[in-house]
DNA sequence: GCAAAAGTGTTTTGGATACACCCATGA
DNA sequence: TCATGGGTGTATCCAAAACACTTTTGC
């Protein structure tokens, strides 16, 4: 039999988990369907013949949110022949971390789309079309892992942050309440992870913080540990 | 623009990075292509239309090695456009771990498969087709961060097995040496990992060791923390 | 007896935790 | 003055690391 006698072609299609943090709370991007199922979705879609899945992910995410691209990452493949009803798709999910990005523009191709907050989809109040609530779970638990080790967290922080909206990231992906102290200290302690830009600024009430910016490190020598609890 | 009309469909293979622990050293199962290009390569091939990327995983790799099947866990996807020079193809690769596994029989469809260190192919000194290096070494890179917080690691064991032969697992995945007292302490105190047989065995010299099959556990309370070094 | 692996006991150390306390600001 | 978040000091706890030592086997 040649290599080639069964082989088989099928559309590929991409989904991409863009994560915020806005209003106190992690959300994500959805777009409103035009097409059945009439749902909210994740923005995604097919793969063109000449293009990487990247650059598909790309495309995608900025056509139907009309926002600024994000650096993605590759999550999972999702291949199950009956995931979609209509025809048997294979689709990889991307995630991207963006700070505080604004509110999508009206009129793009899917309708407009809109900051959800992540957990009324995890505990299935607010349904998804299609697996993507599932895309969207893994998604999470790969980020709240990968915060332990890498520089995640800090791509929900803009360009100069301070060490307690950095700590308000971790709270709220991990959901859970961190020591504000012991977690200056640790932060602090990580070689490489974020250095003082020197400045100051007032958050809220209460006394000004020191500005910090990324450091060089991109994997962390000292993880971040989540809290056994 | 309608939603389908440049979607375009694109064979999809699959590569199996099967690890085993052989002659005291971590090997990776190859075979020989006899197509070109001619080199040593990961067992895989083409998705059929109406299977899943698992059930081709699993077709793959026992047609290609003839071993009995393996559990397979999915790592990542290989899409760049020109990473096979003969036409595009999306690739998605799975890691299979099985204790001690003979050598596989002759005679089968990509020639005979041979089991060869890891270690080889990462530093290049045996080279595969394809990008084939690099997907072993995300698939071992994977493997390096399971085996710290999952069980991972006593799928290179038998089903009943010494904590000295659990801790050589350790040291040939991760490439250090380990302190067999520490490591006997802590991994009878990871709750859930292993449960003594209650039987022991002469495993070379010195005093029998207890033997123990795993624990229910899956996910590790206590992960096992590979030395910073 | 000697080497080698299994298993136990004990000390030290470094990081996580808990929390008292001071600092600097807005209201 | 008070509330609030920023930041420091410090005692406690616990697990990892280091290592002395005993046990049980093969040679």
């Amino acid at each position: 039999m040649s290599e080639d006698s069964e082989r088989a072609r099928f559309p590929v299609a991409v989904d991409i988990v863009a994560l915020t943090i806005r209003d106190d709370a992690l959300r994500v991007v959805v777009v409103n369907r035009r097409k059945a199922p009439r749902r909210l979705a994740l923005p995604g879609g097919f793969v063109f013949a000449r293009e990487s899945l990247e650059k598909a992910a790309d495309r995608k995410f900025a056509g139907e949110t009309g926002l600024d691209p994000l650096p993605l990452r590759q999550i999972r493949v999702y291949s199950k022949p009956d995931r979609d009803p209509r025809e048997r798709v294979i689709t990889v999910s991307y995630l991207g971390i963006g700070h505080d990005l604004p509110d999508p523009p009206r009129g793009t191709a899917a309708g407009p789309a809109r900051w959800i907050p992540a957990s009324g989809v995890l505990d299935d109040s607010v349904p998804l079309a299609f697996d993507h609530r599932d895309v969207l779970r893994d998604a999470i638990a790969h980020l709240r892992a990968a915060v332990e080790d890498s520089t995640a967290a800090m791509d929900f922080c803009a360009e100069s942050f301070t060490i307690g909206e950095l700590r308000r990231v971790y709270e709220l992906v991990w959901d859970v309440t961190l020591d504000a102290r012991n977690f200056y200290r640790k932060i602090r302690n990580v070689p490489g992870f974020i250095e003082p830009t020197g400045t100051f600024r007032q958050t809220s009430t209460g006394r000004p913080a020191q500005e910090f910016r990324r450091g060089g490190a991109v994997r962390l020598e000292t993880p971040v540990l989540r809290p056994a609890s």
